[in-house]
Parts: C-alpha cells; sequence; structure tokens
DNA sequence: TAGCCCCAGTATCTAACGGATACCAGAATC
DNA sequence: GATTCTGGTATCCGTTAGATACTGGGGCTA
C-alpha cells in the first residue's frame, strides 16, 4: 500500500479540483481574466471559438467555485462583469506553472503521440 | 487585446495538455506510479472505483502522450507493469504544485459551492 | 470434470456532456 | 420597421464517459 486512506481521499478532491481546472475552456478563461475584470462579450471575442452556452457554463462553474465573481449592471444593453476573486488569483501561479510545463514539453508530447499513433496506425 | 496570436496557439496547446492531466483518473493513475511500477490491477485495486475500461483508456492516453511506458510479460497469467517515463516523472512536480493548492484550497472551494448552490437551489 | 478465480483486457450499451443553432427582451440606431 | 447590441436560455444532436458483460487460457477446488 503506497498511499493512505487519507491520502486517497484527497487525491479524490483534488482530482475534483483538477477536473475543473483541466476542462477545455476552464483555463483560457482564466488566462484572460488574469488581466482584470471583463464583460460576457468580450471574454467570447477574445477566446473566439466558445459557444455562448460553453462560456455561460464555464463562468457558472469558476463562479460557483468561488474563483470568478459576476457583477450585473441593470443597464440597457445589460452589462456584465466577470472578474477573478483573491482565491482564483492565487491558482494563477499553480496554473502558469503547470501551464509552462505543457509550454516547455509539448513538443515531446506531440512527438510521443506522433510515434505511438504511427506504430499503431 | 491581451494576448497575441501566438500566445493563444501556445493556450490552445496548453489547455490540451491539462485536459490530459485534469481529467478524472489521470492524476491519481500519476501519484500512484510515482512510487514506482505498478500492474493493472494492482493500481485497479489502489484506484477503488475505476473501471476496467476507464483504466485501459487512462493508461492508453498516458502512453501514447510519452508518460508512461507499458510492459507486457507474456506469462501465465498475463502481467503488464506500467511505468512512469522520464517525462512523466517530471510533471509530478507541476502536478503536485497544483495539487498542493488544491489540498490547500478545497476547504474554500467547497464553501462556495455550498453557499453558491445553497443561494440558487 | 464442472465450476470457480485470476489476469488484462475488448465489446456493447446507455446516460451525460459538449457544442451548434435558434430564440428572448428592451433600447438604440439606421 | 428592420437590424444591432446586450447576456443570456431552450432545444436538439453527435460524441463521449462510464458501467456492465464477455473473452480466453491456465490454475485451484470440490
Amino acid at each position: 500500500m503506497t498511499l493512505s486512506h487519507r491520502d486517497e481521499t484527497a487525491c479524490q478532491a483534488v482530482s475534483d479540483v483538477l477536473s475543473r481546472v483541466g476542462d477545455k475552456w476552464t483555463v483560457l478563461v482564466v488566462e484572460h481574466l488574469s488581466e482584470g475584470p471583463m464583460r460576457f462579450n468580450e471574454l467570447r471575442r477574445l477566446i473566439g471559438n466558445i459557444s455562448q452556452k460553453m462560456l455561460t457554463t464555464t463562468l457558472r462553474g469558476l463562479e460557483r467555485d468561488g474563483l470568478v465573481t459576476r457583477t450585473v449592471y441593470p443597464t440597457i444593453p445589460p452589462r456584465v462583469d466577470y472578474e477573478l476573486t483573491e482565491l482564483g488569483r492565487e491558482l494563477r501561479a499553480p496554473v502558469h506553472a503547470l501551464a509552462g510545463w505543457a509550454r516547455t514539453n509539448i513538443q515531446r508530447i506531440n512527438d510521443a503521440r506522433a510515434r505511438f499513433d504511427g506504430a499503431q496506425g
């Protein structure tokens, strides 16, 4: 036995959090919000190929987890600002560390994939 | 515009890698393999509630990305060892950093979720 | 010798999810 | 009066996650 039960429980919790961080859009949204508060369609335009539904879903998830605040201004047309919370800003460092690893090694991973697919294909 | 096109492309690549790291089982598998090489059903028992198919899928993905090696011993019964590659071992540090953040803040996230669900529900 | 287990998977099926498209209200603009 | 901008929701569909059942060869057991 390499891990205690307590560690395993912690692993599940960590895995749960990483599932949020690792989904397709979350990192992109957090990266953009690192620059400061941003409106819904502003984010949408910056990310480019995200649908309204997925941006809504992603932002709701981040809001639910306390990583982002949502501020509605009841103007016409409506204005909704999204901004990283303190917790969200604390997340930037470890995410950037992992992102740095990814940037450094993306070539090795792509090579490995090409090799694997070639060998199997 | 906060990010250049080159940065956006890098973000996509990073997001791609994070999707792999962030899926439900990958981190757990990598954590267990950090202890050394391990057999299929050994991993299965340690993780506990993972199905055979998902463990196979997860390990294939890690193998494809060059993070894990798969060694088959043609014995009866068959024996298959999985082991982190150098690239896989390099991944441990940033993953542990993020996992550390998750462990530190899991309570804050769960509190935020309870608050959010309570307010909406 | 029929029935069970172990091993590392594959095959099949379904529930959930991602994502595209269409629609909403209300004011301004053309 | 039609279109645009705002930040969404509703609906549909194809893909995927994940559970369940099965494979096959050897060994144990009753």
